[in-house]
DNA sequence: ATGGTAGCGGTGCTA
């Protein structure tokens, strides 16, 4: 089972580029992030076309996750707990029936500049309560996916220019801090596990020529639960979507798992 | 040191 996350940066604005993709990448299941979409917006027709499941949480302007599915999807829930308040959609879970059930949660994460403010208070109040959301899908010991644009560089390697993000919501320690937390509840880096060496890249501004440069960082992951690292075959990174006409500034990133 | 780009929605915000 091929199982992608990408965000997609307006939805609307990428339908095309999306579909495009889906056809040359065949992945079984995506996790969209930044679909800046209300559900009644959302472009479903084109991506059932295609045969997949459309689940959606959107929201004007702004942020928006969807899970797109080959597979019949169940159990859907949508937001993040912990926080009746919080109104942005950023989370959204599944459960894939496949030849073993699968548990998918697609997650972006506050992006907290500036730093120190209220942005970066309600992201490190956000990476808590993934904490928790995570530590209670842990006791079910089932497969578990967790994947999205993360808005973290988890280490120096992970970025080409590393002194440029030190004051960044990013790269600040007490993000990294919390996104090693979620590490060590037994979670396996997919793409880290894949490639370990430096420059590895998932995102690149579209400003100041940074994809001309290579100027990019790697804040896109998948996160595994033993019981899906156990069935980990293959990870890339769609690194050429970046190079198309109007792209998103984020590119895929997949897993291959035996399931 | 500064300004550089993009989507949404129809202005400024978010990134």
């Amino acid at each position: 089972m091929k199982i992608a996350t990408f965000n997609i940066n307006g939805v609307k604005a990428r339908i095309e580029a999306l579909t495009q993709w889906l056809t040359e990448a065949q992945p079984d299941v995506v996790l969209l992030q930044e679909i800046k979409s209300v559900d009644e917006a959302f472009p479903r027709e084109p991506l059932e076309s295609l045969g997949y499941n459309v689940e959606t949480h959107g929201q004007k302007s702004f942020n928006g996750v969807a899970i797109l599915s080959k597979l019949p999807l169940e159990d859907v829930t949508r937001g993040l707990p912990g926080d009746e308040a919080d109104e942005q959609a950023r989370w959204i879970e599944a459960t894939v029936v496949g030849k073993t059930a699968l548990r998918v949660c697609g997650l972006y994460l506050p992006n907290g500049n500036p730093a120190p403010g209220p942005k970066f208070d309600y992201k490190l109040a956000w990476m808590a309560r993934m904490q928790a959301r995570v530590q209670a899908l842990l006791a079910t010991e089932e497969p578990l996916v967790f994947a999205g644009d993360y808005n973290v560089i988890p280490q120096a390697e992970d970025a080409a220019h590393p002194e440029q993000w030190v004051e960044d919501a990013l790269y600040r320690p007490e993000s990294r801090a919390a996104f090693r937390r979620l590490l060590n509840l037994g979670l396996t880096e997919a793409i880290r596990t894949r490639f370990p060496q430096p420059g590895i890249y998932t995102f690149w501004d579209y400003q100041a020529g940074a994809w001309q440069r290579n100027n990019g960082i790697r804040i896109d992951h998948m996160l595994l639960s033993p019981q899906a690292a156990d069935r980990l075959r293959d990870a890339g990174i769609d690194k050429g979507i970046r190079a198309r006409d109007k792209p998103s500034d984020h590119v895929p990133v997949w897993i291959e798992l035996d399931a």
